[in-house]
DNA sequence: TTGTAAGCGTTATCAT
DNA sequence: ATGATAACGCTTACAA
């Protein structure tokens, strides 16, 4: 319970305070080795009356050569990336299934700062989990690469041997696109995901589409659009409810505010939060879901706040996704070949969801 | 562009390979020293054809006696706390504000994993940010203060000498309970957030109150308390929608889920998100609000979803609160001393309050 | 401008 | 069961 030396207290300290050699002491703190019951007393005295916290985990690392520390970089703002329940489920799973290897996830930035080397630069970690994609995906890869870091993508390409963990996308849309057309609908729209790093908001376009860059985006907009090649769709500058209703306001309004002649019967949106949103947006202009309008979404998320809406939904494991990317770093870490795991949606009926109405024609 | 040698390649080997020594080779990496250019193009060469990732941030940190890293302990689970907008706020600041003294943000779990040490005994961090309080808390500082890392605390008494972020949660809790009451309610109750680590729900007892722990609730309910001492008031186990639906229905419906006769009149949440959730529970059994219910708020976050609701709450300033959490660590790294920061909230109105309804009686 | 050398605090190997 | 010793890879006085 000594008070603050000069010097930080060292576990050479503790060895002579205690009359034992530093290897001695070591082991006494890793546990690794027998050590008679009476030096360890003496050194974990010793060790008390210096006030000694435990071998430094920066000498340790070194040594050892891992920090157990396993750095996430989130492309987009954190405070974004948190507020999705997708996002949020995975880091649980990856807190979960990394608990053995290491002691915490490190949150890595992905702005643009300027100039200056990216993070995973000097971060001292021992594996990277890269989530979703940004124009810095490949630069950080090659560091990464360089450093010779057990390295997991989630939803993204990595390119050549880098483990990924994915989802059918495609197919899921197109099947959740398939129980719209099944039900009747021919006059549909969809609300996308950002299709690029500018998540700049508005009509999906030939030309946003060739020079979209998120791969979620659009696989989910390929599986739509097996079956609805030429709908049209409206881009949202994030999975938020806010922007599902500002893209379905796009959708079903006109300008003075009324609803469109030519509205879509039914839309197909990219998350579960969008199609909270293009709900709230329908209801405000006093169209009925389903009886008037049709929504489904993606993700099968319980996000907080949606009561007891029951949305009709393709249901991704988000929490599994974590997990396996926290498995498959946890094997490399432990000198395993990584290796990559494709995940499937189900699709969940619920009561968002029916025949389009009739219309005078 | 070499592949992969069987030992990792270091600053000696690049040295080695480009004729100059180690010291050398370090300085053209840190530029904080001259190097001739001819050398430095040498240097840099020789790492490329290496490929050398750049200096270990493992050795540079035992070298330095710092790793860039800044350890963050949130009390409860991960995927609740990043689920409240306030915390993510919390959050956003935070970084922005370490971002010159830190590559990133270390995510420590506070799980009760039985007997193993906490993770920030092996974590090596420069600093310490602790947010919320848990049982966990002391010791979690005690290892802290031993290791001598600088230490913030938000949101929590940590004791002695510890810089701390703190909001008048008693005063503006009272301030707009006072709020309510000068619209002429008298018939109120509370929504707290949890009381304990047990985050169990239920009526607010003195019992409950007595054995308590969490300061922000215990300081809100006292600030409406000195306006309605003797309200009732139910815990809510996570500031949620869904929770405030949860705790609203017990307030305002019998058990066959009619309106009770003795409901009150206004419901004072501990935080908008419950708020939100009072609300729908109101609408969904035909209570209009405000005209037939008051409810206020706590936070002044605009969270997603609320859609064009204009909460009458208090604001209090969360991005603020997270930089100078940050302000304060970024100081004690550079050796000076911490001080305590407290911040005020404002009071906000909104259109969810209004005077009671005149009632038979 | 570049090189020499001394650690940073730990852990693992190998004797004893 | 314990101890001497050698790394781990880097940075920075200080010397040349």
């Amino acid at each position: 319970m000594t008070s603050t030396p000069g010097r930080r207290v060292t576990l050479a300290d503790v060895a002579r305070a205690a009359g034992v050699s530093t290897s001695t002491a070591s082991v006494v703190f890793s546990g690794k080795v027998n050590v008679a019951e009476a030096t360890r007393r003496r050194v974990l005295a010793a060790a008390a009356s210096l006030g000694y916290a435990g071998p430094d985990p920066r000498a340790a690392s070194l040594r050892l050569g891992r920090s157990g520390i396993v750095g996430v970089v989130i492309s987009g703002e954190l405070r974004h990336a948190f507020l999705d329940p997708v996002t949020t489920a995975m880091m649980d799973g990856l807190t979960d299934a990394l608990a053995s290897v290491s002691t915490g996830i490190l949150l890595l930035r992905d702005d643009p700062r300027g100039d200056e080397m990216p993070p995973i630069t000097e971060a001292p970690v021992d594996a990277v989990v890269l989530i979703g994609w940004s124009g810095r995906t490949p630069s950080a890869l090659e560091i990464v690469r360089r450093r010779g870091l057990p390295v997991v993508m989630i939803e993204g390409d990595a390119g050549e041997g880098i483990p990924r963990v994915t989802l059918d996308n495609r197919e899921a849309s197109a099947a959740i696109s398939r129980h719209v057309s099944r039900l009747g609908h021919v006059d549909v729209a969809t609300v996308t995901l950002p299709l690029d790093a500018d998540r700049r908001r508005g009509a999906v376009t030939a030309e946003r589409v060739a020079a979209a860059t998120v791969e979620v985006t659009l696989d989910r907009l390929a599986g739509f659009r097996e079956v609805y090649p030429d709908a049209p769709g409206v881009t949202a500058s994030a999975s938020l409810v806010d922007e599902g209703m500002i893209a379905a306001r796009a959708l079903l309004t006109e300008a003075d505010g009324g609803v469109r002649a030519d509205r879509p019967t039914a839309i197909v949106a990219q998350s579960d939060l969008l199609a909270v949103g293009v709900i709230r947006a329908a209801e405000e202009c006093g169209l009925r879901v389903p009886e008037d309008l049709t929504v489904v979404g993606f993700d099968g998320i319980a996000a907080d706040g949606l009561g007891s809406l029951r949305l009709t939904t393709v249901v991704q494991p988000a929490v599994a996704k974590g997990r396996a990317a926290g498995e498959q770093i946890t094997r490399m870490l432990a000198g395993g070949p990584g290796e990559s795991v494709h995940f499937t949606c189900t699709f969940r009926e619920g009561e968002t969801a029916a025949a389009p109405p009739h219309r005078a024609g």
